[in-house]
DNA sequence: GTCTATATCCAGATAGAC
DNA sequence: GTCTATCTGGATATAGAC
């Protein structure tokens, strides 16, 4: 299983060799590109084994998808007890998407650079998952406060998020030479430029 | 043909007819999830005629993709035309996108909101088709030229483009309610503000 | 639980009449 | 050029041995 935050067991199960098959292919060839035979082909398991497991590809994708956005959600229980203020801790939660960008692509790849719902029946579409709504829902919170300025939430959430997954798109597209790193401070300047509260400046 | 910038002819010949059930089809099950089949039944065409004019599925999806950015690059002439300025002639190019999102969702849709790699062979990716590059140089020049603070052009590109791209895509996805012009100033003025040379102001 | 061999289905593509 | 009928390949899914 393709761990975001921890590491891989060592005699990796089977489970996890096709969920990781899965997730490469899925991601280099698109989804439907892909077939049962070349998921149990490159996890070296049988047919049979994939079936008894996941139910088939689709079981894999959804299972992929269910497992990422829960170390995403993860992901944002620990920035958020790193950091306090909407920015700073927006700002370390960017800085580390992008690192993922580059240490781990094709989970990153896989989460926001793919359309679920052409594959995935009935799957609830990115922004509607708990980490997204979460988000959204703490940004919204931040106008309120007043630590933002009193812009539509949905508008502040573009900016922010938006602009970072923008970035990842491009970056993963291969239209981005660079590791996403060198643009962040650059980036996140321009943001809080323009969402923030008082006259632009740039506290650390 | 799905014309954005002129009316459509009225008994519809053939190809249109094609290329129009195509667009709607593919925009809404997706392009893996139609059949052949399925477009000749919309189109009331025989299969025969679809391999005649397109060779296939691909070849109907090739065409839209190249006719639309044709089109998508026609309306960047006219609003270059229309206005003077960076700033200006983005507002209002992006203005008349998000209208069109409401008017014309399908061509909407399959330019901005679907993954061409994944069903177009060869195909080149989005941010590399002319206007896109287009749109890019134009960003870099004003940056050059003074028009907008001195920052990385594909920050730049990612902030004006990339966020009115984001709330496409939201709006499509159904995650935003109302239509995006009732976001437009706000998310220009936010925009801006980060990227205006000289202090944030608003000047129409 | 894991495997191989096989069945079933359906999409893409073609042949040939009109 | 347009149509209907047909072929073929390949993918999903299952059956049944081990």
């Amino acid at each position: 299983m393709p761990y975001l935050l921890k590491p891989v067991p060592d005699p990796e199960p089977l489970d996890c060799r096709i969920l990781t098959a899965g997730l490469e292919l899925f991601v280099d060839r698109g989804y439907h590109k892909v077939s049962v035979h070349d998921i149990q082909k490159r996890a070296g398991v049988s047919i049979g084994s994939i079936y008894n497991h996941f139910g088939g590809k689709e079981g894999i994708a959804r299972s992929l998808y269910d497992h990422l956005l829960l170390e995403l959600d993860e992901l944002i229980d620990i920035v958020w007890q790193e950091s306090q203020g909407i920015r700073a801790r927006c700002d370390n939660l960017i800085r580390r998407l992008f690192e993922f960008t580059e240490t781990h692509r094709h989970m990153i790849a896989f989460v926001f650079n793919a359309k679920h719902t052409e594959f995935l029946s009935e799957s609830v579409p990115l922004n509607r998952t708990a980490p997204f709504t979460r988000l959204a829902a703490e940004i919204a919170e931040a106008i309120e406060r007043g630590e933002l300025r009193a812009v539509s939430p949905v508008i502040a959430q573009t900016l922010i998020f938006g602009s970072c997954v923008r970035l990842i798109n491009l970056r993963l597209d291969g239209a981005i030479d660079q590791p996403l790193l060198a643009y962040c401070d650059e980036l996140l300047e321009i943001v809080w430029r323009g969402l923030d509260e008082g006259q632009a400046s740039s506290p650390a």
